[in-house]
DNA sequence: GCCAACGTTGGC
DNA sequence: GCCAACGTTGGC
């Protein structure tokens, strides 16, 4: 069994959030919709079985690292691509060889209070993240030395 | 709503 | 394969 990894997955908690997570049966949610290349590697090569998950809230007022999730199921085809009514619909997405993946994660914790991105950008600790180097990657490492610090803060 | 950064598309 | 045009992300 390797060793667990660790991520932070961005989302739009108008969209979908944490609320969706929290209100979801078991609390477990589909992570669908990454349509960006990087993204969907991560999502389909690396993030596995049991791996943790921050839930970071971009795109809104409060902006800054909400929970933590942890992954129920690996990837697999992201259906919202095949479904002509969904925003996520990709024409180009062929059944037998699908572009896009999601993975279900289901919802362990939800901080007391949204630690906000200007307090994180404060941390030499975090100096290193992809949230700030790479700011418009929607599913990126942590490492398990960011994820320790990022808890003692919860 | 603005706009910088950056990812994608398509003509050549 | 280059690169200009265009579209999207995401903080402010």
């Amino acid at each position: 069994m390797k060793e667990i990894s660790y991520w932070l997955f961005k989302a739009e908690p108008h969209i979908y959030g944490i609320d969706h997570l929290q209100a979801a049966p078991k609390k477990i949610g589909r992570w669908d919709g990454i349509r960006n290349y990087q993204a969907r590697n991560f999502l389909r090569d690396q993030v596995k079985l049991e791996d943790q998950v921050f839930i970071y809230h971009s795109s809104c007022k409060l902006i800054g690292i909400a929970g933590t999730a942890k992954v129920v199921k690996p990837a697999y085809p992201d259906p919202t691509q095949f479904n002509p009514q969904s925003d996520y619909f990709d024409q180009k997405s062929n059944p037998d060889n699908p572009r896009w993946v999601s993975v279900d994660i289901q919802l362990t914790n939800i901080c007391s209070k949204i630690i906000p991105l200007t307090e994180l950008k404060h941390y030499s600790q975090l100096d290193n993240m992809a949230l700030f180097k790479q700011s418009r990657l929607s599913i990126q490492p942590v490492t398990k030395e960011e994820w320790d610090f990022i808890l003692g803060l919860f």
